[in-house]
DNA sequence: CGCATAATTGATGGTTATCAAGACCAGTGG
DNA sequence: CCACTGGTCTTGATAACCATCAATTATGCG
């Protein structure tokens, strides 16, 4: 198994320089990596909380439902994203994982933390740090949730969505793939499909965006940003203060 | 110093046994404690983020505004709570940190942090911990902002207070002291002031709760509990993957 | 082509915001 | 002791925003 092969190792490499023995400590974390289809749900809320995933291929969404059906979509996640990271500190998982179209996962048990805490400091450290990072993210989100309209929200959605997938691929533009129906946009806006077609009918005709097929197209990224008030957490972590080793 | 005279050592020390090399340790992180007087801010967003407070007595909240005016208050701070953890990921504070009350806070620096990763997984893994579990709890907060109504929040809201003061004080009853105006609980739950009062009129038309002065009293705990379908998540952590030393 | 899924459209109603006025209350100073 | 003050809570009227329901029109796919 050479270290490159391994997901985690590319995720982490993006926030700091790994020598080969964390490499070849990461890379023995991995499980074999795992497939799913389109709709498939890989875990339930409830579930006993035992491995973490990073995404190797297609977006995935995590939600929770409430006793009625009303749904609550918490995060969409994407390739080189760690998912039931905050789950490790519950016995139970909190949300269920959704594939929105077919991907790939690499599992690694959650008792691999203990190891990294163990055996490295610096990496400890960033672990923590991308912990309290996502933490930072829920909490933008919340105040778009509490007191934003609907417009507002969709705006931040497509620029966080935007901003995540700019960390990885560095070549992307204005445009993204959108791999969402609109009720699931709803379900993780707190807004209806209903209203969820209206706003984006709304914001086309007003010039801030573009829809074709599955693709979307910022056209006024500025705008957009500055009626959400958007603020891109993925740039501005601070690592200076991490262990050396 | 004393060891017990430190307040990072007693909120830990709720979660885990704490060695006396652990005490000793954790008690030199801490700068000599400040108070401040009811309504002061003791940072604001965008300062550079420097330090952590553990609250060592009074409340506050952590809020953040909108370009227009628009408040939401993210965050209630107890006794015992640490603020602030967040902002160790970022170079720059996130919120404005206001006193609801006369308080007294125990800052720390961050690059603490460092120091507890170099010298004890242990209680590394406790830190992690900590903000994995906030982040669940942020979790629960957004699908309350998302999906539900005025009264199911408010249920929620004193449902996660009475939660989180029965970790340190096992002598709760169901009654609390509530020293937030109508104003920010409506800041809190992305509502108005005016709506707030009209859902506690309701509430206790409905006998769910009573309120005299700044107290109230949950009288239907377990009705409030399913209308909105609340979890103690401060009751679920897992330490069982912590390691040894 | 036929089918299922997703998106759109229209009509109506519920929930909450907004605005403005009044009630209550604790503290303050004359 | 009492008017005055500022803050908080309450109440009423109206409007904005979004949900709901139902029907219709794309869209994609075997």
């Amino acid at each position: 198994m050479s270290p490159s092969s391994s997901c985690l190792v590319t995720k982490l490499s993006h926030y700091i320089t790994l020598d080969d023995g964390h490499k070849d400590h990461l890379a023995r974390l991995e499980k074999a990596e795992r497939a799913f289809a389109s709709g498939a749900e890989v875990y339930q809320a409830g579930d006993v909380a035992r491995d973490m995933y990073v995404v190797k291929r297609g977006w995935l969404f995590s939600y929770t439902d409430l006793p009625d059906g009303r749904r609550q979509i918490v995060k969409i996640h994407h390739p080189g994203d760690i998912i039931g990271f905050p789950d490790v500190a519950m016995k139970h998982m909190t949300t269920t994982l959704h594939a929105a179209e077919d991907v790939v996962l690499c599992p690694f048990p959650k008792s691999s933390l203990d190891e990294i805490l163990s055996t490295s400091p610096r990496l400890s450290a960033l672990m923590l740090s991308i912990g309290l990072r996502d933490q930072v993210v829920f909490i933008d989100l919340l105040r778009v949730m509490g007191r934003m309209k609907a417009q507002e929200r969709v705006a931040f959605m497509l620029l966080d969505l935007i901003a995540r997938l700019r960390i990885t691929n560095t070549s992307m533009t204005d445009t993204i793939r959108l791999p969402l129906n609109q009720s699931q946009i709803g379900d993780y806006l707190g807004l209806t499909n209903v209203y969820i077609s209206r706003t984006f009918i709304r914001m086309e005709e007003e010039g801030l965006i573009l829809r074709r097929a599955d693709h979307l197209q910022l056209l006024q990224e500025q705008a957009l940003a500055e009626m959400c008030d958007f603020y891109d957490r993925y740039s501005d972590m601070d690592t200076s203060w991490f262990p050396e080793h």
